[in-house]
DNA sequence: TATGAATGAGATTTCATTCAT
DNA sequence: TATGAATGAAATCTCATTCAT
């Protein structure tokens, strides 16, 4: 008896745990398309309320803060980001389809209106001591890309030129998306992150005829 | 003596005019900076007046309000871009090159620590009203580019695609700049301007190899 | 069964009653330290709780809210010292010794860490329900006192003057303690209670010399 | 011509100087009064903002916050304090009365409603960094007293004793004037100020009679 | 008896803006 | 042209309290 109600209690102190975790990433969801859709600044705690359906005080239930709830979107987002990198990293074949399945997925998730996101963005808004956690994870992704890129450079694959500069105009065209993509346009998500993907990629990609034809006349 | 008078307060009014004038534009410089560097929810009113050396009350001489001063940086600034526009679809000669010129000066103009810029993003942060205008202009440099970007193609000079998503990833990849560019970083404005205008090209360009390489493993 | 069931319930009612008793003296004794501590605007009922060991939600168990754990607090401590002061009044011998006794366990019941209290203080937190009764306890207290000053002063032993005027110096010179004792400092709570009430004490004597000595200067 | 423009405008810009300084103190002195008779924690900003005549908003103007208002009132309730004290240690004389006087002048300030004060209580209200110059100055002006104190005991004048106890419990005596004292009541600020003074030195002075008939019975 | 979740009321504070001078 | 003073509206956040379990 004893043993049993020991387990039934560990059972629901276990149950409670994760419907308060699945609650928090619930709201993380909803902040995430918040901030995404007008901005950490612009967005209020009574929207991010509103779109998770909650009152506003109950935010607090879960999370410190404005600045927490932006801190553990963007956690998430560079967490999967990251997963996307790895597993381009560790495949084998030519740099350039691995870069491209990683754009795609990094747009994807950008886009997605379930999990949300784009909150890897606006980093200046978090606290120094916030920032630093995120921007090192950040920074962990744009070094992974510009290996990437180094290795297509090395393959003669890719073209020569500044590797970090050329990884952070890759990284513009993909996060620029979320800035101008509406659901009711003519591209679905996955076709436009194709799209998307296919100019980044190919702005990277070895220059075929003389470099001086890509000069600018002025 | 009437005369006279008349004379020297209509000289006066147009000096005081052109002062005006002149004083609203350095206005206009400083706060698009802030709004570049910081936001234009996160920039606050006194910010604005400090980068102009003024005291907050006093901006409100020369501008109606906080929006006011975003829409004529975005007007100003998209005043520049459609200049170089116009000037790139005039040019003779290869669509590549031009757009490459364009792109350079699209990314000065963003960073650009005289005329400050990249007040163009956050439209949304208008009123209605103010919105409209901005929003044509910027529709109008974007389908200006469009359009280039439609000639190089049918010039074989550029790949087949979605002309309108890439022209977006194309201004993605020089927008974002204005978010990454530290001016104590290693490039020079004009050299980053370069590199990322090479890239921005380079995307567009007409892909020389199988395009099946280019396509996502996943 | 029927009967075995009824002794039952009532022997555990008795004792969950004499148990929650209980529980509500040591809460109440965790609160009064609180409050002590922090004054009662300050204390959350999340410390208080921490205090007894209890989530904030299970204190509205055992009190109606945090106006009546206060009242309950002063209540106590009020009981105490009237407790206190019945021995004094009850004693017989001179005065003095008798108020000097009623002043060491005044000051020993607010530096107590186990009964907690102070809380006769900040009386104005209560709503005018509570606080009538509290008051109504705190004046007997008070009249006690006063009156035992009165008494001595017939007997010779105290000084003439105004006796609440005195009264409430006196007192003013116990309470204090509460906001300057620290655990860590050099002196016990019963030799800081010995110290403080041969001044209080002290206060009231008679004056052996010329009252004009006694007077200021300004 | 222009001298005298430039002297209109530094007296300009002096008045300006002064007025703003003079709301400053009425504010502070509005403050004071709230904090006196409500507790810093029960007080809001729109009671004190009420008092002074202001908006909550306008408060903001002066001060940096609710935490810098109370820090002002402290500093300036402890000035005055301090200034008292030292023409009090300078006079020359039996310690008895420079102390009575000192005492006076305390408990009038604390009483007084033009220049409102009792604010040098509730130190632990104040953020650690202005906490410490605030305590710096309470624990001058203690060891000012405590220095008299020492200075009369070693004239013979004043009991032997712990210094630093007895110190105590004479500002507690003055202190707890500010909880209890009514304008309504019978007395006047100035006699109740000469009341409590007189009780709290003659709390100090030397005791004549077997000091056993001091102790306590219990 | 116990507690996580939830909330309305209200606190402090910020901010764009206006106004008197 | 210039600014200190003033303010309404709103933002973030806290807190005592309630409720479902």
């Amino acid at each position: 008896m004893v043993r049993s109600s020991n387990a039934r209690s560990a059972a629901g102190a276990s149950r409670v745990r994760r419907r308060n975790d699945l609650r928090r990433v619930e709201i993380l969801r909803a902040a995430a398309r918040v901030f995404r859709d007008r901005g950490f600044n612009a967005a209020g705690m009574r929207e991010i309320a509103d779109a998770a359906d909650l009152s506003p005080a109950n935010l607090y239930h879960y999370f410190r803060g404005k600045d927490e709830i932006l801190y553990f979107c963007q956690d998430r987002s560079l967490d999967r980001l990251n997963g996307a990198l790895a597993e381009a990293r560790t495949t084998r074949g030519p740099v350039g389809p691995r870069l491209h399945g990683l754009a795609v997925r990094h747009v994807l998730c950008l886009l997605d209106d379930v999990e949300g996101s784009a909150a890897h963005l606006e980093v200046d808004a978090l606290p120094p001591r916030l920032r630093r956690t995120i921007i090192a994870k950040r920074d962990r992704y744009e070094r992974g890309i510009r290996a990437l890129v180094g290795e297509g450079v090395k393959r003669g694959e890719l073209a020569h030129g500044d590797a970090t500069v050329a990884t952070r105009a890759f990284l513009g065209a993909l996060n620029w998306t979320a800035h101008w993509f509406r659901p009711e346009g003519p591209h679905s998500p996955p076709a436009v992150a194709r799209l998307v993907a296919d100019y980044a990629v190919a702005g990277l990609a070895a220059r075929p005829r003389s470099p001086r034809a890509q000069r600018s006349l002025s």
